[in-house]
Order: C-alpha cells, then sequence, then structure tokens
DNA sequence: ACCTGAACACCGTTCAAGT
DNA sequence: ACCTGAACACCGTTCAAGT
C-alpha cells in the first residue's frame, strides 16, 4: 500500500509553504533561491526540479495566498458582507512586503478573484445591474489595493471604504439607506 | 568669475537624471549601481559619493518625481480640479516600474505631498471641514495608488473616480449637483 | 528521477589607494 | 576632493555530472 510521501523529500507544497514562511519571517530581500535552499535543506538547483524559474515560484507563492483567504459566507446585509471581505483583503495585503503585494494585489483583487466574484454578487444583491457593479467593485478594489501604500492605520480602512460606499448610487441607497443620512 | 559647471562633472542632479532615464527605459532591474556607473561614464564606486547607498539614491528619484508633476491651477470647479490633480497622478503612476510606483505613492500621495494638499483645498471648496476632507482625501488617494496595480485601461480610472465623487456627501453634492442625478 | 557542484555573469558595498 | 580598483559576500541561472 501507499506510504505517506517522505517530508524530507521536495515537492512543490513543501517549498511553496518554506518560501512563504520565509518571506514573512524575514522580508521580500532575503527570499533567494539560495537562501531558501538552505532553508530547505537542500542545495541551491534542487529548486529548479520544482519551479522553473524565481518567477514563477513567486506566482506560486500568490497562487498560494489567494488560496488561503478565508471568504466570509453569504449571509447577511450587502454592505457588511462588503465590508468582511475588504477586511480580509486588507489584512491580508497589509502582513506582507510591498514588493510582493504589488504582485499579489492583481491575483487577489483582479476581475477573475473568487474574492472579486463574491463581491461583486453581493453588489448585485444590493440592486446594481452588472455594469454598475462591475465600476463600483473597481473602486472599492483600486482603493483597497492603495490602502496599505499609503499605510495610515488599519481603523483608518473603515473611514474611506464608508465614504466610496456612500456613493453606490440610489438603487442600493433605496434599499437599504445608509446609516446616518 | 564663475564657468559652468564641468558637464562631464559628476552631481546629485545628473546622477538623478541620468539614474531616472535608466529606470524609464529599462525597467527597475536594470537600475543597479554598477550599470548606472557605466551610464555615467564613471567607475560604479563614484556615485557614492553622492548618495550614502542605493535607498538614498532611490528616495531622491522619488523625490524627483514628485517635484516634476506640474499641478494644475486652483481655477475652476472642485470636481474638475479633484479630477485633473488625481488625472496628473494616475498618469505619472502608470507610466513607472511597479517596484518603484510602491516607493512613489506614499510621497506623491500622502498626506503631506503638495498634491494632497491641493487635493483638500479643492475638497474644502466644496464645503467638507478638514475633517471630512481628510477622509474623502483617503479614499481618493488609495483609489488613485490603487489603481495601476489592478491596471486595466486609463480611461477606467474615470468611472470608479465617479462613483466615489458621488459619495462626498451632502454638504458637496447641495453646492454642485452630481450631472447624471 | 532527483540532487550535486562547479561555473558564469551579475549584484551592493567596503576599503585603501591613486591623482 | 574626487575617482579608481581590487575585494567581499552575495545574487539567479546554466550545465554536466553523480546516485
Amino acid at each position: 500500500m501507499p506510504r505517506a510521501p517522505d517530508p524530507s523529500r521536495l515537492s512543490r507544497e513543501r517549498i511553496v509553504e518554506t518560501a512563504f514562511s520565509l518571506l514573512e519571517r524575514e522580508g521580500w530581500e532575503t527570499l533567494s533561491m539560495r537562501r531558501l535552499g538552505q532553508e530547505l535543506d537542500v542545495w541551491p538547483m534542487a529548486v529548479y526540479r520544482y519551479f522553473r524559474d524565481k518567477d514563477e515560484l513567486v506566482d506560486a507563492l500568490v497562487e498560494h495566498v489567494v488560496q488561503e483567504v478565508a471568504l466570509p459566507g453569504a449571509r447577511g446585509a450587502w454592505r457588511a458582507r462588503l465590508r468582511r471581505l475588504l477586511g480580509e483583503a486588507v489584512r491580508t495585503l497589509e502582513g506582507l512586503p510591498p514588493e510582493f503585494r504589488a504582485r499579489l494585489a492583481p491575483a487577489l483583487l483582479g476581475p477573475a478573484s473568487p474574492l472579486s466574484t463574491a463581491a461583486r454578487d453581493a453588489l448585485g444583491t444590493a440592486g446594481l445591474d452588472n455594469s454598475q457593479a462591475s465600476k463600483a467593485w473597481l473602486a472599492l478594489a483600486a482603493y483597497t489595493a492603495g490602502f496599505p501604500e499609503l499605510a495610515p492605520s488599519e481603523s483608518a480602512f473603515e473611514d474611506g471604504l464608508q465614504t466610496i460606499m456612500d456613493g453606490l448610487g440610489e438603487a442600493a441607497n433605496a434599499l437599504e439607506p445608509a446609516t446616518s443620512t
């Protein structure tokens, strides 16, 4: 019968996990193929059996993070749902080095991402048609991608988000009026 | 009497201009201290007389770009003025490599930047108080910083911007109603 | 099939020396 | 004062070789 794979053996998964933990612990500069080999207790070139080059490895890291983000369920009011979705995104981005954020943002918030799909769905619930929802999502996604670059405190994220959500249009506001107006 | 400085002699200005043109022409990876020396027709270490290290040179490049951005004057309606200001910013960011954009965005759009000051002034004209203007500006600035990361066509920038500006609050809308509502 | 190990063409930066 | 030039400790990646 098949045995559990030898954990000392390399695999794409083990490489990605080690590389990501290295990235989180020591930053972007430290994530080199040579240092990664060291971390895996293997000679630098061994990783090249699994990834064509460093760029392909970074792509895999991006994919790993995108998969890892836990999307909140579809229950609840659409405003709260959007806030939860974008909160997940901004927390994910904020914890990572800027150089990696620039690679991650399109995969996390671009039109094809799971988070993006869930968010447009929430905007549909709010009464926006597909075209309106896409434009509103562009505003929200770009805001979320840019927020960590300007890097004030995380709490301020909610303020700007509120400002944008106030502008999502009459169709949305008619369904569920904003709290303060 | 004093003569014009020898153009073959190094200076911070000449180094910054050469480095920036190298960055624009050949990208972020090509901008190395060694290649820069080559471009200046000088040995690599000569640049270290003018900049402590590469990081300080990149800071100077950022400052160079921020200075270079031509801010449109204070004339005209506040919405149009904001659109012009943010249009300048997004065009500047879009033309540059993502790795450099991450360094540039805070300097260009952060609270202390000239562009930021002009924008908050425009928002004051719209009838927002200082606290409202700062929150609104955070939304607009983060949107503008994030837009090039998600990189759709430039024309789409106006769509998201309109969505956000629609949410700038009753005080502003009372002064100058939105075109479509 | 998978890992090794030397090698190549690069980096940023130090230091002591030249002019 | 300003530039040189060798040197150090790194990079990513190639290639041929080992097991």
